[in-house]
DNA sequence: CTTCCTGGGATAGCGAGACTATCCAAGCAG
DNA sequence: CTGCTTGGATAGTCTCGCTATCCCAGGAAG
């Protein structure tokens, strides 16, 4: 098919799918003559992965190349490849140590993973940003007097696994080995906002059971 | 305290703190001649509010006024101002009645709910915009080609559900009547950061204990 | 062969959003 | 009275994600 079929069938504007290819989020079609070019399935596809990106998540043009890069980067490995994904979404910006709520948190936060076992996650700790996120959330509540410590935060982290467990297995049994790794970029992208969905719709549904729609 | 000093003391700029105050994010302060005003602990609480809803939670200027005129009007009773602030926050858009993966993963999320049994959420469904956050969030998988049903949802569903009875057994045991209402807006805008940093430290951990970090 | 039309590439512009820099007048301090 | 600070108003800046315009190279119709 040729661009204008891609932008048909896939309702992205021609222009978006140029700047999209101009941007490196798509790869360039086939030439087949010197003002033509072709692009089949898997254009598509990833122009959908792309738009789920960019409009479901949230995630910047220039995060977004850069999390594609690691999707087709073959010579990695599973877990490396769903790190590096989640490695290159955005991150908070790095937090300030002289704040006291900064160095409270971290220490509740080195506290929890202990207490739930996460050696990986202690290990990796000082470069992961996923970790750094969690430290600046966790000092900001603290600033705003919401102190959330290990104890508290243990709970959703069980949960959190739980979640997590089930998404591999998921991930292992209905995914093929070409899928894997794009499967783990729409856990971690897209399932989010799934996940956000439900959790303000059962604090809806809580709330209503206790104190009634008033 | 001036503007000056409350600048100093949130690490807002004065230029900034202005803003917010035209925007009306901010209440204006007690003028005690006609070219000084007087702010109090209550307009730095609020400012650090504000700060982290547009920071952390991504929060647009337009909508944070949105959410905090609800947290601010005290005729209202605790569920609505929940509810309020929740669907105040930025909502997906209309979906595509016509897609079929629209109409599909509707199908799903109604029976979801009816599964779990909630049935506030399934009176509101209509009018909800996290109802339909939800439905965009499959359908998008789901023109991925990631069957999310209502099966597989259902866990999830019953996680969050812990979740959200957690929060509320610590919002009745910790919070002030006052600070009730600002912990509704902190559960949530702000606790979702720490959620999401959870889920992804998971998924680290769950794969590099599967797979090994390779 | 020429003319028109279409597909594709490059460039510049637009509109929203979140600040930010500049200017100005009114005090009050010395 | 002079100069510095405070607060208010206005316009400008910067980023991001497109989007509209221009241009040229074919290929097809006459």
């Amino acid at each position: 098919m040729r661009l204008a079929e891609l932008s048909e069938r896939s309702g992205v504007s021609t222009a978006t799918i140029k700047y999209y290819l101009r941007e490196g989020l798509l790869p360039p079609g086939h030439r087949v003559t010197a003002t033509t070019a072709e692009y089949d399935a898997g254009h598509l596809r990833r122009l959908r992965l792309v738009r789920a990106l960019i409009q479901v998540g949230g995630v910047p043009v220039a995060t977004a190349r850069e999390v594609l890069g690691h999707v087709d980067d073959e010579s990695l490995g599973r877990t490396v490849r769903l790190g590096a994904a989640l490695w290159a979404l955005p991150h908070a910006p790095e937090p300030d140590e002289d704040d006291p709520a900064v160095v409270a948190a971290r220490a509740e936060v080195d506290r929890l993973l202990e207490s739930l076992g996460w050696e990986t996650a202690r290990e990796l700790a000082p470069l992961s940003p996923v970790h750094r996120s969690l430290v600046v959330a966790v000092a900001t509540l603290r600033r705003l007097g919401y102190l959330w410590d290990a104890e508290l935060m243990a709970p959703y982290g069980e949960l959190m696994h739980q979640v997590a467990r089930r998404q591999l297995d998921f991930m292992e049994t209905h995914a093929s080995p070409t899928e894997q790794v794009e499967l783990a970029v729409a856990s971690a992208v897209l399932f989010e906002p799934v996940l956000r969905a439900l959790h303000r719709l059962a604090q809806e549904e809580e709330s209503a059971r206790r104190y009634g729609i008033e």
